[in-house]
DNA sequence: GCAATAGTGTCTCTTAGACAATATAGA
DNA sequence: TCTATATTGTCTAAGAGACACTATTGC
């Protein structure tokens, strides 16, 4: 023990400058979804949201940033950025994932910091509750459309954009969607979600693909009640929709097969 | 500008504890291959390797860990990585790709480190030029399947797993197979180098599906020679194969479509 | 009946998957 | 000729892609 806290205290005496702090920024998508005034009944409006803070201090003070905070010695990264997520949306046990470093010298005016950037996928329903207690001048949902567009402080523009481009992929090449949909939905439910993060997306014959081919039709399966009578909804259209929900399974990609 | 370095020194004035540096480990993985003592011509014997050093020094003196390095104020993790990288194996502009940190508490008896892990692709012809300078007892090339068994310094038994499951699945949803094979190949090299870091991989019908299928035969296209020629290889049958090599073509992948 | 969404029929062309068969050339 | 790899033939079942068509139900 001695000799450990000796050769510690050894290692550590000046040989090198250390960084200033472990940051950790979180980018938390939403989608807000909007009723259309319509009088029949119709799909509501999707759009990707991030949340941003308004910086109180200095270095960027007034501008608008990514949630995030210093991480303490006694705490992972994870658990550091999942205290930051509930801080900030007073939301737990939801989808959070490391995705990149960002160490560019001179990135932070506050001394040598290196980023670890996390990206939170929240259901609106869990945020709704949220929103209300904050003070919406410094905290506030933007369209990401816009939020690329605007400048962020430090490197958080760059974080952003790369975050974007990861649930991009992982929208196509994994079940993610479901952080975005209620337990149970409709395949057009599914498919404006899609939609919505990916606006490339296009699947004419989606239904038919996902509930019927056999490579795929493992990764949903239909709701059923009780009586294993299968569920319906018609929250959004007149003729009723079968409703889904994720299974666990999950296929594995390849360009070669 | 005074007032910056005054916020800027105000801010750093001990408020908080700080990292004790910014490590980067890098996990180099190469393929060996074997030729077979055979009278015949036949396909060599391959195997998935990593690297990894000898410690010298306290912690972990005598054991072996992966190759890494303290990041400096003055550059980035990559550079970092890519400066250790050149170090240990004299190679440089190879495929390098962060992905994933660590920060367990406690995870360095020297202080509180937070790892900063990529993984290397090396092509072992480039490494053979260097393998000779080096001390063999220091720096050495373990089958994976050996390293995952032994004991490791600090979580590089970790880190080194986590690499492994990356790499097998980027072998089959990305291009990198290319890292481990000569410009031109044949597609029995091509089967191999999958087949040896991602083990279950079987597709029976490889050669047809890659080179006549619509959706895949974008990857790769037939090598020739200055005159237009078609060019083939006999280094590893008896029937010459033909020759292939990667274009810049990656097909997207989706659970969807 | 209209509007708005849900879901099916149908047709053609391509691909998957399994195996057998043939091709090539050095030893 | 034998051996080890390369490559093509063939057949069936399944899927992709396009589009027209039917279904449901509140207004």
């Amino acid at each position: 023990m001695n000799q450990e806290r000796e050769n510690a205290s050894n290692y550590s005496s000046g040989r090198y400058r250390t960084p200033d702090g472990a940051p950790a920024d979180i980018v938390i998508f939403t989608i807000a979804s909007e009723e259309r005034k319509s009088a029949k009944k119709s799909l509501p409006h999707r759009e990707l949201q991030v949340l941003l803070i308004r910086r109180k201090n200095w270095p960027f003070e007034g501008m608008w940033a990514l949630p995030g905070g210093f991480c303490s010695e006694s705490e992972t990264l994870r658990e550091c950025a999942q205290r930051e997520l509930l801080e900030e949306t007073g939301v737990e046990d939801i989808h959070l994932e490391y995705f990149n470093a960002y160490s560019e010298p001179g990135r932070d005016p506050r001394g040598w910091m290196i980023s670890h950037a996390f990206f939170a996928l929240v259901n609106e329903t869990r945020l709704a509750r949220r929103r209300a207690n904050d003070d919406a001048a410094d905290v506030k949902l933007f369209p990401v459309a816009q939020a690329l567009e605007m400048s962020l402080s430090f490197d958080h523009g760059a974080i952003l954009r790369d975050a974007l481009a990861r649930i991009q992929e992982q929208m196509l090449t994994t079940t993610i969607a479901k952080q975005f949909l209620p337990e149970e939905f409709t395949i057009s439910e599914l498919y404006q979600v899609i939609e919505t993060v990916v606006p490339e997306f296009e699947e004419k014959n989606f239904i038919r693909k996902i509930t019927s081919t056999q490579s795929r039709k493992g990764i949903l399966e239909e709701a059923r009640d009780s009586d294993g009578d299968l569920k319906l909804s018609n929250r959004y259209s007149q003729r009723a929709a079968q409703l889904y929900r994720f299974t666990n399974y999950r296929p594995k990609l390849s360009i070669y097969s």
